[in-house]
DNA sequence: ATGAAAGCGCTAACAT
DNA sequence: ATGTTAGCGCTTTCAT
């Protein structure tokens, strides 16, 4: 191997550039206090050198590491990945963070935690000493988690939370930002309503993930203001493919079934759609489902599935992009950031009563 | 922020197992020289006191980084990301990659190069002046990138190439790891004319990639076996759907069209259940179809498509295990490794003749 | 087998 | 506006 050293260092510049190696610094922070003579001849010397900084020693030197933690559960990921079904929310992320992070000269980090562990603290203490990361962004379910947040107050790691819920007491609240899963739900409901249903079911998600419960509010609130009840029209699933088959049955057995389902994920979308199948029931002629996420899934079935869309990288790009801000102006306002959902109109949504 | 300093480092633990900092650095790193005893006092320390090294440390002082590079193209993965139809190249990567990095104690920076792009070699020597990874991994068509291994031979990271195809006279060849497309191909052959089937089309991919060239090699050599010509049966594609589309077309409109058709990727095989449908074929009963890459898509289509299966997160793992055996012992023999395919057997194969 | 000293590349703090 | 000094946490010499 050999010991790699710097190929071209702060030295070679400030030399080449007959110049302080401070100076150089400066330039390459963008830091005040150069002339700007001076400036432009560093900034040749660099360019000529293709001189890049280590971000090893810009870190030992008490400044940034550049590095930004993306922390996601490690148990659900890992399965996503090997059932191989199109894992859209870790794509979805890195599109997002990866790509924001590269034009602020950082980088993302991709790390997996364990959720419901003993040792979490033990394991993101261990990344963040080894890597000093200048932030970390946290996704569902960890966004919530109050062992994960102490660890990074601890060691004073910005964060930002993705679909967080409430500050903890006693810790800082990060940077939050959602996704409008209420809206989402408000708006597949309306659409639903504009379709002339009346009895709309709705599958929802495990009350681990708060966004679950959003989801539900968003349906029972446009129900009501249309004057809808909302009696014997819920089940609980808990984002399986399974607990969908169990949700879906229910409601579809029911006398007086449902002409609509809002299924809160896609899997639990899909398993009404093989219900629906069983059942004897044909979509949309007969049932129109709603499903939310809008991963690659929910293109392949037959209908398409009208989908609520999640802005996944999009909310992770903005997340970054305020942890790299508030680096900058620590007392800037962060206050809560919602993102807008989108709405994917296809062909498992028909008007009430024309098939069934 | 206030600048932040490594909780417990070092001198912490020095001090309180009483030894000198570079008796402490010798436990870390398992070098010899330390008696028994010693190093359980040290160990008992770091275990106490939480102490994790920090890499940058480790790296300015010219030791290793623990960080390795896993190199994607650019424009096709941001563009696949975009498609949002479930980039199973990269989830597997990861899943091979991180987790095998993770188990080492090292970490996967994933990161993007432009391949058709003239500042290829400033990107890429810009992340490595930043990170100084120990190794680097390359991806199709990366792998066979000149300039790309030049830089990374210019600054003595050690690298594995995924699929590569040869070496580069006057740079050094890398760790060599291939899925084995031949066998691939012949694995899929052999299904089909164990069927009964002896008109076997196939669709290749773009010449640039190596692998396209393997996988029609292994079905022409299982045909050939088996006493078959292949004239007016192969039709060149570029792994698009569009090629696809044109491709099988041409096989399927001949007056001797073949019976079974195997595409060199899945996006061409769905392409060729689409021109089926179009021609009033019906998969398996007047037409049999294999694809390649068993990416998440060809569960979703009806039937399913039987699918030779590229185990891309092993690969990936094994690349990543060679790469830091490498730096342990960089004379060990590091000859081409070739992992073997999978195959699944779905709905889209069927026996000659029992349909059309 | 252990320890002390020097230095990696960079920036914060302090001159000038 | 610029330069000098000290030190970040660790490993590599080089002693002992």
């Amino acid at each position: 191997m050999g010991r790699r050293r710097q190929a071209v260092t702060i030295k070679h510049v400030a030399a080449d550039a007959g110049v302080s190696l401070q100076t150089v610094s400066r330039v390459i922070n963008n830091e005040p206090n150069v002339r700007p003579e001076m400036r432009e001849k560093v900034q040749a010397s660099i360019d000529r050198l293709g001189y890049v900084p280590s971000i090893a020693a810009q870190r030992m030197s008490g400044s940034r590491s550049y590095l930004i933690l993306a922390l996601n559960d490690r148990e659900r990921t890992i399965a996503d990945w090997r059932a191989r079904q199109g894992t859209d929310w870790v794509d979805q992320m890195l599109l997002g963070g990866m790509l924001e992070c590269a034009e602020h000269g950082y980088r993302l980090i991709f790390e997996l935690v364990d959720t419901h562990n003993d040792h979490v603290e033990r394991e993101l203490t261990a990344a963040i000493a080894a890597l000093q990361p200048d932030g970390a962004i946290l996704t569902p379910p960890h966004s919530d988690n109050p062992k994960i947040l102490a660890v990074l107050a601890r060691h004073k790691v910005p964060f930002a939370r993705i679909g967080a819920q409430t500050s903890e007491k006693g810790l800082p609240p990060g940077i939050l930002v959602s996704m409008d899963d209420e809206g989402g739900a408000r708006t597949a409901t309306r659409h639903l309503l504009d379709l002339g249903h009346r009895r709309i079911g709705f599958i929802s998600g495990p009350t681990e993930y708060r966004l679950a419960g959003k989801r539900v509010e968003g349906w029972r609130a446009e129900m009501e203001a249309a004057g809808l009840g909302v009696d014997g029209l819920l089940e609980a699933g808990d984002f399986t493919y399974q607990s969908g088959v169990r949700a879906a049955r229910a409601l579809l057995t029911r006398p007086d079934r449902p002409s609509a389902i809002i299924a809160s994920n896609d899997q639990m979308a899909l398993a009404t759609v093989e219900i629906a199948d069983e059942l004897g029931l044909s979509i949309p002629a007969d049932l129109s489902l709603v499903s939310f996420d809008n991963t690659p899934l929910v293109r392949f079935t037959r209908p398409a599935l009208t989908a609520v869309d999640q802005p996944i990288a999009d909310t992770t790009a903005r997340a970054v992009r305020m942890l790299i801000a508030s680096h900058r102006k620590p007392d800037a306002d962060m206050g809560p950031v919602v993102m807008p959902m989108g709405f994917e109109i296809r062909g498992s949504t028909a008007p009430f009563g024309k098939g069934g």
